[in-house]
DNA sequence: TACACCTCTGAATCTTCCA
DNA sequence: CTGGAAGATTCAGAGGTGT
């Protein structure tokens, strides 16, 4: 691991032709002010100058740079660069001058939730990070991700069979269960990652305004290289690149033109603090509480949902004397007198005055003192439909 | 609802300056190949003139035809561009020349998982859109989302403040009670949308190259637009935008220089709207299918999924005088008459005498004498809840 | 007009508490 | 003591407000 202080450009002339494998950047940008709009009456011919304009200079500042990285990259290397949303289609622009519009891998997302904010318009969640390669031969491990996640590619998993009519469809068992594969190799990672955001409360967290998490670093640093290769970051600053780096024992070299990210870098590179992502680790629907099957019962209903808390499933958006109101499914197993203990005591947390409890299971009928005011119940489908079977059985005595 | 065949470029001279409010167009890709798909019976074949010889060619096609589409936009006017992954940058730099930087809103990604691992390298899961408004006060309708699920929603529900150091605790009153929020909406939309990939066996199909899912149309024209406002599609291919558009309230011009593609879309939009609407209805929530929605409010129940179209989402094992008891479940947008005769008709088919529909839209109520012997009703979880909250409201004036 | 400061916000962690 | 659930905390980025 080497750390130099400097500009780039200049640090580069040290560095050899075709030795390193990989290299990611997250070059800065120059805020400049806006640039005049010409004649809009499209009478005057279209000139590509044009849609460079103010940015010039600052192309001309990363072309210089692009054309020593592409040197200094073996012919199986890559380069990953990290762009600002104002600033990605330019830079898109000269890696295809510098590096060939044939070697334009990917367009990576990088998409996270976030805080949100009273911005009109949509909120900003992601951040797009170019890969290109040197050569069409480039270092690529594949990667799979597991299809459990997501209950699309589930579908794409189950198994097909063909019907009466000899036309593809899934398989289903008597249930009318689909069948999944067996095949468990998972899918193949896309361009679009989702990775939590560096989050406020994170130790990981050492200040510096960019700072990406080093989940991200190790994905792309695990894809484009091998252990022992060798790891550029011309802008590495608080070194994010390099820890994850010698986390994953590739060799690297960051380049910083401050004292501040030159330091802080050193220091991070001798106690190298990850914060484990638990939302990554164990996937979101481990934070689930409120089931899937619990949520289906409340559809259309203006609600959201509740997580990681035991009495509830859900919160109406509509208030009730400007205190929530709480919604509960009684869980399968769950007496009636159990569903309406844990929502009363969710209700006194929140000082609800008025919580619904779906009744889900038919049960034994319970005195209507055992229910407080506060609470209403009603009854799911099913409940209802085995009344009416119950009812008419009565009448009808047949099965 | 205009459908104009042409050239837009000579079309949009016929619109006046400062007329519509929205639009959304998805340009022929710049590719060296030729887009041609066969039709599902191979009757009909559509192909796109996008063989642009080199990108200053293509770029002042575009340019051209942008600088019109600014001119036509109201001032509180927006754009949407569709982008290839190669194009992407290249349409960016125009929409900075004709709009302004200043006018960026934002970059769309629309990402949805695919499975093919045939490709050295990642999977491309995602497109981009361009979102450019005419000035600072631009139309939009903020749409909320659910809160992730790692966020702890009792926790937003609680009002906070600063204390004497200006750390944000959270407020309580005298008694040391927190205080609660006014109700909450939920997270304004980001700008990465996951919505699912046109499924090729999907009705909405009909056999056009780029075709859009309605959905991702359909977010669009809401957040850009109120009802009765005017949308222009100046590439509109097989016409989602206007079938969108039209669904909505909103009036519409598309504009497509194929005849195909015409007639394509006056066909759409005079045919019925049904299975379009059934669908966009079937987008609203979420990830369910409806068939998975009807299933979901049946859980528990010892029943067989029955196919759809049939008037029936399920038949009870247990029978009523030997003959099978029919289940319905009243679909979005669906009336309860309406819903009604469906389930009739296929009991009468299947000679049911006892049949169940679950209802799950409030309703204008209806006679007694409407509803056949052999019919009962259940409700769903969401009309009960209604109800409730009506009759509270009613007793206690607040909400 | 320009700018400094305050307010509001949600994700995901850290911390505390309880069984 | 331990594990997990409930509660508290932090930050960044946009708008609003007041000087």
């Amino acid at each position: 691991m080497k750390v130099l202080k400097g500009d780039c450009l200049k640090l580069l002339e040290q560095i050899q032709d075709e030795s390193v494998e990989a290299i990611y950047l997250d070059p800065p940008f120059f805020t400049e002010k806006t640039h005049k709009l010409k004649n809009r009456d499209g009478s005057q011919e279209f000139s590509f100058d044009d849609l460079w304009g103010c940015h010039k200079k600052y192309a001309e500042f990363l072309y210089q740079r692009l054309v020593h990285l592409h040197r200094v990259l073996k012919s199986s290397g890559s380069i990953f660069i990290h762009c600002d949303a104002t600033a990605n289609y330019l830079i898109r622009s000269l890696l295809n001058e510098v590096f060939g519009p044939d070697q334009f891998r990917s367009e990576i997302i990088w998409y996270y939730k976030r805080w949100s904010n009273s911005k009109k318009g949509l909120l900003p969640a992601h951040q797009t990070i170019y890969f290109y390669s040197k050569t069409d031969s480039f270092t690529f491990n594949t990667r799979y991700t597991d299809y459990s996640e997501s209950t699309n590619v589930d579908q794409i998993l189950q198994r097909r069979s063909r019907d009466s009519q000899g036309k593809t469809v899934y398989a289903r068992d008597e249930q009318g269960e689909v069948i999944l594969n067996d095949s468990k190799k998972g899918v193949p990672l896309s361009d679009v990652w989702e990775i939590p955001y560096l989050n406020p409360k994170a130790k990981e967290r050492v200040g510096y305004p960019t700072q990406k998490p080093i989940l991200l670093l190790e994905r792309i640093i695990e894809m484009a290289t091998n252990p022992g290769d060798l790891i550029l970051d011309p802008f590495c600053g608080s070194g994010t690149t390099l820890v994850a780096a010698k986390l994953l024992g590739r060799h690297g070299i960051g380049m910083d033109i401050s004292d501040d990210a030159v330091n802080l870098t050193q220091q991070r590179l001798i106690n190298p603090i990850k914060t484990d992502s638990n939302l990554l680790q164990k996937g979101r629907n481990s934070y689930l509480t409120a089931d899937k099957e619990a949520l289906a019962l409340l559809q259309g209903l203006d609600s959201i949902p509740v997580h990681r808390n035991k009495g509830i499933d859900a919160i109406l958006k509509q208030q009730f004397n400007h205190k929530p109101i709480l919604v509960r499914v009684q869980k399968p197993g769950e007496s009636l007198l159990e569903s309406i203990r844990l929502l009363s005591a969710a209700a006194q947390t929140k000082s609800s005055q008025l919580s619904i409890l779906v009744q889900t299971q038919q049960s034994e009928s319970i005195s209507e003192q055992m229910i407080p005011a506060s609470i209403k119940i009603v009854h799911a489908p099913l409940v209802q439909i085995k009344q009416i079977l119950h009812d008419t059985g009565k009448d009808n005595a047949v099965s």
